[in-house]
DNA sequence: GATGAATGAGTGTTCATTCAT
DNA sequence: GATGAATGAACACTCATTCAT
């Protein structure tokens, strides 16, 4: 019984993660079920509330990304250009990393979390570890900030609805070979303004009044 | 009483406009009437069906994209790099011009609307005009195509939940900078795969089983 | 201007009366305007209310029903079955026929208005006297009362559903012709139980409750 | 709990089918689950539509006309009148036959579902069967068509407003001994015009306009 | 542990009625 | 006197969530 059990999580969270890509976060959750072959009442054993089911994916999702950071940051050395190449290609592959900033916001419950906010602490360290790393090998102008790299990716990697889905993939690997382009040190005049930095979930959710 | 009615339908527009934007296709449109200051009802007098109000917020936008294309176009001889960062910058200001595509291929009611079709063609074609114009000029590497163009300003003008609202001109400005100079001849290696394009409404519409 | 707003009162009443008919006694008060050619705002300056425009209609309709059955009644003499066929030709013919039934029970508010209350009963009292002046001719079986023949009268020429528009008068024709047949004398054995009376409006309104 | 929801279903379909009869197909839906003593959503877990709830009814109604019309007919050799009259009775008695036109015209979709086709093709025979038999046994006058009679039944079995809903029972009884009466060979003379046919559900449903 | 069923609260949409011009 | 516009309240339908089996 463990084991089927198990199966049902995973199957959960593997279709929870699809639709939140395929339709946004807000599919209805017998929609999930359905699609994990499970009843309604079996997610809600699993997953109290939307935010545990969002939560699930999100924490795997950072831990993913954590990986892919600390990966590429040791293989800087090596192969520069490629350790920076394939990292940028994971960060967008991970539907995990496209999902955790649509859905942490979106979720006040979350802003509190003691081992979500550790998590992400953690990755978002990773990344600025690597992106200084890369910078100081010259993959990547000086001008840019980490966060901004990560919002770069993310906004590549989620998808439009005006691309259709069997064109996704190529799309992101044209757009994100671009981004790295662009990147590059001497590409182009200095950006203008200030590095941006990402939302820190609990501080400002209350720029969205009424949401 | 005319007038007020024109201030209400234009107030409509604008919350209908700023929402979308904000919160997806999807919002509730009684917020929408509410950010318009006005009851529910009135918003169904003056559109009567969310097809509606997503229609007319799609033409406006259709018309300035369009607009901007072909002031573009005839500025890139004098100059062509102001003219065409004007563009970029300009399209990417256009939430209009972000929506087009995002609501577009939402609604199957519109997939089939001659009006609608027309102003998309046209707004097609002066892109790509536009974009071969820019290409020959040298603002632009040859193997892109005016698609993915679009494609990528919408993508980075399109709000990130994980960005907070006072940081999303700055970021979109930035984000839109590395995204010309990645774009420029010779800024990178040739880029994977094949030109992509983007959905025409009415045709793929199936592949969204379910929604 | 007092010969347009009659011109409107007219309009306004044949729309309604039309629509009711055609589409039951809830039309939208908007498509009666529309019919009649005016706006929602002018049919409420004329009735203030739905139910002064049901009014309006149901002391038009009672008036003609009773100009019929006193006409009949006088035509006897002469040709006891020419009249009495019809009488019951022109009760049914009559839309306000018809409608009444069908109004007057539904509104509450009518239950007390004196004028109302005077048009019915000279009406129903004019039948009754019709309806026993045609027994002691002998064009009606005596175990039926006059109340009976009214609903029997208003029950076929109600519109069916289920019977085409274009097949309506024909089969309200053959239907009466058949009904007449049946309220010979000697036509068939004695009615069962007893007669029935019409509702009095105003007195047992409260059997529909929720309504 | 299988035992339950069959209860619920049952009492949903009883509240409808009296609601119906009694204030029409277009009741709130609400109300029906209020009498059936459910919530609104329970009623649309058991019936996912209006229309699914109307086809329930429908189809139980059609069934139950089809065998009185079978036992009719082989009752006719033992005693014609007796046979008949109690056919005429119970087409009167199901409401459930009384609602088939009634409904039927009124909901496009169903118009075209197969299993009710085939359940009112059947019937429509079975009732042809029965007035031939009818006839030939000197029961009902030969210038009248079985869907005529069926309209009869049907007009007089719909509740009039007029007409408390205590004496409704025996005002049913009393009307349709005078069709019955009136019906019979030689009563009266030939009908006017040519027999009527009832509408076909799919087929003029255009011709109300606008409903 | 898994399920089908039930429900309260929300959203889209319509309509009777009122008001400012 | 006539109108277009505005509104509150109703109704159809959906969904997250809870419960009894």
């Amino acid at each position: 019984m463990r084991t089927d059990a198990r199966r049902n999580r995973e199957e959960l969270l593997r279709a929870a993660r699809a639709l939140f890509v395929e339709r946004g976060a807000d599919v209805a959750l017998e929609a999930v079920a359905q699609r994990a072959g499970v009843s309604i009442a079996t997610l809600y054993r699993n997953f109290p509330d939307r935010s545990a089911l969002v939560r699930a994916i999100v924490l795997e999702g950072i831990g993913s990304m954590d990986r892919a950071a600390r990966r590429a940051r040791d293989g800087l050395a090596e192969d520069p250009a490629g350790a920076w190449r394939t990292f940028v290609e994971t960060a967008a592959g991970l539907q995990a990393g496209v999902l955790m900033p649509m859905l942490v916001p979106m979720l006040p419950d979350l802003a509190t979390d003691p081992e979500l906010r550790r998590a992400r602490d953690a990755v978002v360290d990773a990344v600025r570890d690597l992106v200084a790393a890369a910078q100081r090998r010259g993959q990547v102008r000086s001008d840019v900030a980490a966060d901004e790299i990560l919002l770069l990716i993310m906004a590549i990697a989620r998808p439009l609805p005006a691309l259709p889905q069997e064109h996704v993939p190529e799309f992101i690997d044209r757009a994100l070979a671009v981004a790295v382009a662009g990147l590059r040190p001497g590409s182009g005049p200095a950006l203008p303004g200030r590095p941006v930095a990402m939302r820190v979930p609990g501080e400002e959710c209350a720029d969205r009044p009424g949401e």
